[in-house]
DNA sequence: TATAACATGTAACAAGTTACATGATTTC
DNA sequence: GAAATCATGTAACTTGTTACATGTTATA
């Protein structure tokens, strides 16, 4: 199941876009949800029309360069119905990073090992504080995404000060 | 920084290893830490003997096929020590998958999108459960990770009960 | 007048996965 | 006698990234 794919057609599905601004907005509003890049997104667009899912139609606004405009089929409507099943019935285990060294955080004296901990929860923190500052733009659902990651990052800090606390003792 | 290699090195740091016991261990109990496979695991050994991180002997037990154990030497230390360092201090923001789906749950009817956390609920519940009969197996700090996971793991359940009952309101 | 923004892409590269190759040996 | 385990790897493939190419038009 390629997220990628349904991001995009599910982005089409609001309204027909050119691949510069969908880039662009993926890159404003969804660094936080996807880490797509540019010739990604341009491949992949490529690859719907390819298969059906999308139509292009080139656009000129004024002489600036001419544009790319998909829109949504409706098999593409359906492929994004049946992606997006598929991505919200899988949970998926969060396989998040940063776990390995945990593993070997012994290899530290405590001192070493509390300061670093500390650190990363003042990050963690930070972050915290970044993403209350996120405005709510309730385009599509990406605050429900955005929430969700709240809860990680207030889960993550709130393990931290807890495995902070077993190692003063 | 590369986790993999990282993670390679803290295996040799506890004892002297062959690759087929490394990615047998990998496989075994960090199933849920890493996702590394075994020609990788192949690949960076040679990679680490190549940086003089390590160095191989060969080895051969009565006559089944020989074994290229992997010792760490103390330039491999250092290496270690570095990485570690620099893993821990590093926070990492949680990318977790399935982000994109939940940015498009309107376009599902409220009683199939209920349907469906509700079914991603029970499969988090099911991983905790799972995570619960992990036997505690102290060597190296793999419950220090598996831990986090759970703690994440129980962050995501009471985030998908709340948003349930947002939707039923 | 130079540089950033607009707009689309290609090409080379990097990294990891799957599938396959090899050959002995224990287990069913 | 067949299949699984032991043990190491290679080769082909997939996927995505970075860097580059191109040409126009606002902006500093």
């Amino acid at each position: 199941m390629d997220e990628r794919e349904l991001l995009l057609l599910g982005i089409l599905m609001a309204q027909s876009q050119y691949g510069y601004r969908i880039n662009e907005f993926i890159e404003q509003n969804l660094s936080r949800v996807t880490e797509m890049k540019k010739p990604t997104a341009y491949a992949i667009l490529a690859r719907l029309r390819d298969a059906g899912y999308v139509v292009e139609h080139t656009e000129q606004a004024g002489n600036r360069p001419q544009r790319k405009v998909y829109t949504i089929t409706p098999a593409g409507k359906a492929r994004f119905m049946a992606l997006l099943r598929e991505s919200l019935n899988q949970a998926g285990t969060p396989l998040l990073g940063g776990n390995v060294g945990l593993m070997f955080l012994h290899h530290l004296d405590s001192g070493e090992a509390r300061a670093a901990l500390r650190r990363r929860l003042d990050q963690v923190r930070a972050q915290i504080a970044e993403y209350e500052q996120v405005p709510v733009h309730s385009q599509y659902g990406v605050e429900l995404a955005l929430d969700r990651l709240r809860a990680h990052l207030r889960a993550e800090a709130a393990w931290l000060e807890q495995a902070l606390a077993r190692l003063e003792s």
